[in-house]
RNA sequence: GGGCGAAUAGCUCAGUUGGGAGAGCACCUGCUUUACACGCAGGGGGUCACAGGUUCAAGUCCUGUUUCGCCCA
């Protein structure tokens, strides 16, 4: 058995075991199983893009509360996969084939889509790669992609569905358009942002007499496509004008001035040019008022033949000083104000989007909606943090309908074929194309084509609880695990993904696609900023891996997930949490040290209590089943930061720093109480990295598996050991308290020492007065540990002592008076650190007695905490008495 | 404009039904105490943003204000 090394080394350690877990399939779930199920499907990663914060973040969570499940005994299933990314995907290889001076067009269609393919291939295995050095227990055998022949089948058979159903229609309506990628975006996909811009107040001539009409707007260009002005009924500056029209200057176009309530009399001039192609609110008037609709853009937002030659062709914003220039020539535009606007702009190209008239496909949201507002509202599904739910509810009761085609070729295609005879708009909607002698209802014609445009990727990943589990088919995997326990997610995606998982999963399976949501916080850099490429403050979790380890990856993470916060991440942290890992090995490394050749040794809990126990043995076994119940709560709450401190705290400043140390003595000893020190040693080290291992799955592995050459049990991952819960534990209440009282001893003299100047290993006598008779007799019970851990020679325990001459003192809660006789010379520093602790009592004893010395305290409180302020009082006064004394005789 | 969240030690943050202000990091002092210097022992440091209110009692509950962040329009 080879001897651990020095310091824990993640690189060597991370690197073996998740080849192994996979080999010995201890992540593959079942989909008959006796145990309880437990699913959580995976937030599918763009299967182009490279691991990020935020991914590190979620699989660690997800691994978290898989492996704590399976380990407990469910049948746990955590279902991988990727999403195609449709808009992003398709960007990134156009551009890189328009490095080679190649745009898709050249390929055409089929060929584009298989250079997308190829590219998908490489980086899905990329991906892949990273997310197995985040250590995710999924099952592999499940993974999906949301364009495999399944997933697409599902795509189609929900788009007919619906179809027939009247919640998918096509219709002639204001979309957003994206000029960068060519492409209908969402309303989602629409980021708002305040922008610096003016308003341009330009005059416009009214027919038949002198007066000009004076309007202010915030985008010039599009005066091209005016259509109308509009003021309000009531404004005493324009009543006259209704009725009468305007010559649009440039475009001499004859347009009506006409009155509508919608117009704000403060705002501009309080005349409103009207542009129904090109603005949402002015689409809406137009409708009301029977204008005409003027397209003046083509789809890279360039002025086209609807506007006169010589701005044909230009971009809108060039279009835009082309016509303030040319106003301001015949004088028409009379003044320029700076103003802010709130401009839409494209997620991914990041240009200004623009508002088009155009023929799309649409998700009629509102009844989906209804059943999922329900849902939440009955406690079907859960959110948590809680508050999410407020944002859910306020997005789905507004909601609006979902725009879910785009002009991409990378995606679901459509699943609609249009009747190609002149004029008919006849159309065929099947889950394949129309069938062979397939006639158009409503011109006979048989030729048809399919619509060119694909899929929102959101359509798709609105599927992925059911679609990844088979569906349409009644699969077993379905039965077994829909609905899924747990959503983890982002909260940023709320609306995106889980609103619309909510809709659809009702609709189709006919009950919530999860149980719980749990949205976690984004990871920012250490001065709370979005990470960002830009920015260039983006920390690469490989790189992390490679420097501290994923152990300490993940550790850090769930230590700072705490509820509702966002995460700055900090490898200083990083740095603290992989001191953890060798703490952690280094208490392994001790305990193998110490193990004798040939000894047999047990890590069974009934049997280990069926030895003769120490003290400290039954206390460490308190605070580990303590430590143990308090995670597996903080896990069931999802408060993964309690869960990852509370066994921080355990491992290091209980086991480590105070069991560890008292052990060192009996470990020696000959007979039993070696043998039963090696054995709580090792027992505890057991369930201390089990509780773990959810967490930190590696280093607990491997140290697991070099304890399974002591114990006998290697062989056996620790991913299928039991999950501590505590029950098999009992409570030792009275060593705990023995133990904090010996704890207290030892500190007190270890700070006398270190107050008042002497060195820490320089051994000192010890005399305790101890406040009775029964306080000594355990004090003195104990009291090899005190000379241990306190390096003291010579120790005296009795009640009634007396102090000793120049000697340094102490007092414990329960009375016990310590004393460290030193030189004369010391005196002085002793009587400083007195006078603090007297200071100390003092301050505390004033809040207290302001608390007792108020009648109406002691009256209305409850008495149990009149009782507790009285007891906390009493010891603070007997401390306050040894201490004045103890100051008195040294003067 | 509407909504949500945050403000606690130098920094990052815990603080679950109101009842003696905590952790990690950083800082200071001392230490080759044979598991660990990725360590050990000890220490300093807080008007819990501000102003009111409820209560015997408020970091915690209520109201308002300020600052910051996010979402929706």
């Amino acid at each position: 058995m080879a001897e651990l090394k020095k310091g824990y080394e993640p690189q060597a350690v991370e690197s073996k075991w998740y080849e192994w877990w996979m080999e010995q399939g201890l992540f593959k779930a079942s989909d008959h199983s006796d145990k309880p199920p437990y699913s959580i499907v995976i937030p599918p990663p763009n299967v182009t893009g490279a691991l990020h914060m935020g991914h590190a973040l979620t699989f660690t969570i997800q691994d978290i509360l898989t492996r704590w499940r399976r380990m407990q005994g469910y049948n746990a299933l955590w279902l991988p996969g990727t999403d195609h990314a449709g808009i992003a995907t398709q960007m990134v290889v156009e551009r890189e084939l328009a490095k080679h001076g190649v745009s898709r067009f050249d390929l055409g269609r089929e060929g584009f889509l298989k250079e997308v393919w190829k590219w998908k291939d490489q980086y899905h295995d990329r991906i892949v790669r990273q997310m197995k050095a985040m250590g995710v227990s999924v099952d592999w055998d499940r993974e999906r992609f949301t364009l495999d022949e399944g997933l697409s089948r599902a795509v189609r058979r929900v788009f007919v569905m619906l179809y027939e159903e009247g919640l998918i229609y096509r219709d002639l309506r204001m979309v957003n358009w994206s000029p960068g990628i060519q492409t209908v975006l969402s309303d989602l996909e629409v980021e708002q942002r305040e922008t610096p811009g003016h308003l341009w107040y330009m005059a416009y001539p009214v027919e038949g007499s002198d007066e000009k009409l004076v309007v202010a707007t915030t985008r010039p260009e599009t005066m091209l496509g005016d259509t109308g002005v509009m003021v309000h009924p009531e404004d005493p500056r324009y009543k006259h004008l209704i009725g009468k029209h305007c010559i649009l200057p440039l475009a001499n176009r004859r347009i009506p001035i006409f009155a509508d309530e919608a117009v704000d009399l403060e705002f501009g001039t309080g005349a409103v040019k009207v542009t129904p192609g090109h603005d949402f609110t002015d689409f809406e008037v137009g409708k009301r008022h029977n204008l005409k609709v003027i397209s003046i853009f083509d789809k890279h937002a360039r002025l086209n033949e609807n506007v006169p030659e010589k701005y044909q062709g230009l971009d809108r914003f060039e279009a835009r000083d082309r016509i303030v220039e040319d106003l301001q020539a015949l004088g028409l535009l009379e003044k320029i104000e700076d103003y802010t606007v709130a401009l839409g702009y494209c997620q991914r190209s990041g240009t200004v989007v623009e508002p088009m008239v155009s023929k799309q496909w649409f998700v009629r949201t509102k009844p989906l909606a209804e059943a999922a507002i329900r849902a939440v509202r009955d406690g079907r599904t859960q959110f948590i943090p809680k508050h999410w739910e407020k944002t859910y509810f306020h997005w789905m009761e507004d909601i609006r309908d979902w725009c879910i085609s785009r002009q991409l070729w990378w995606g679901h295609r459509i699943p609609v074929w249009y009747c190609q005879t002149e004029g008919c708009d006849g159309l065929y909607v099947g889950e394949n194309p129309p069938p062979a002698g397939y006639k158009c209802p409503k011109c006979g014609g048989s030729a048809f084509e399919q619509d060119q445009d694909v899929l929102d990727t959101w359509f798709s990943s609105a599927l992925w609880p059911f679609s990844t589990l088979g569906w349409p088919e009644d699969t077993e995997a379905l039965r077994t695990f829909y609905p899924t326990t747990v959503m983890e997610t982002g909260f940023d995606i709320i609306f995106f993904w889980v609103a619309r998982m909510m809709m659809m999963g009702l609709h189709f399976m006919k009950d919530v696609p999860f149980k719980t949501v749990y949205l976690h916080a984004m990871v920012r850099d250490e001065k709370g900023e979005k990470m960002s490429k830009v920015k260039g403050n983006v920390i690469d979790p490989l790189d992390v891996i490679k420097d501290y380890g994923t152990d300490a990856l993940r550790f850090t993470l769930a230590s700072m997930t705490a509820q509702g916060r966002d995460i700055k991440m900090s490898l200083d942290r990083v740095a603290g949490y992989k001191a953890f890992m060798n703490k952690l090995w280094n208490a392994a490394r001790f305990i193998f040290m110490n193990l004798n050749e040939g000894e047999h040794y047990t890590t069974d809990m009934k049997e280990l209590l069926g030895q003769p126990l120490a003290a400290q043995d039954r206390w460490i076994l308190n605070r580990l089943r303590m430590a143990i119940r308090d995670t597996n709560h903080a896990l069931e709450e999802f408060r993964f930061n309690d869960a990852a401190s509370r066994l921080y705290q355990f491992t290091w400043h209980e086991f480590c720093d105070w069991y560890i140390e008292l052990s060192k003595g009996p470990l020696h000893e000959q007979g039993r109480a070696g043998l039963t020190t090696r054995n709580v040693l090792l027992t505890v080290l057991g369930y201390t990295l089990r509780s773990l291992h959810p967490f930190i799955p590696f280093i607990t592995e491997e140290i697991w598996q070099r304890m399974g050459e002591y114990t006998g049990a290697a062989g056996q991952s620790i991913m299928v050991a039991p999950y501590p819960d505590g029950s098999d534990i009992p409570e030792f209440a009275e060593e705990d308290r023995q133990m904090a009282a010996v704890i207290e001893v030892i500190t007190a003299i270890r700070k006398i020492k270190a107050e008042t100047g002497l060195p820490p290993a320089q051994k000192v006598d010890c005399m305790i007065n101890a406040g009775d008779e029964a306080i000594a007799d355990m004090l003195k019970a104990h009291q090899d540990k005190i000379t241990a851990l306190a390096r003291v020679s010579e120790i005296t325990i009795a009640p009634g002592l007396q102090r000793p001459p120049y000697s340094a003192f102490a007092v414990t809660g329960d009375g016990s008076r310590i004393f460290v006789p030193m030189g004369k010379e010391r005196m002085e520093q002793e009587m400083r650190r007195l006078q603090k602790a007297i200071d100390a009592v003092a301050k505390d004893l004033k809040k207290v007695d302001a608390k007792l010395s108020n009648p109406r305290f002691t009256q209305r409180a409850p008495a149990d905490v009149v009782q507790k302020q009285q007891r906390i009082r009493d010891e603070l006064m007997q401390k306050m008495d040894a201490l004045q004394k103890a100051m008195e005789a040294m003067k």
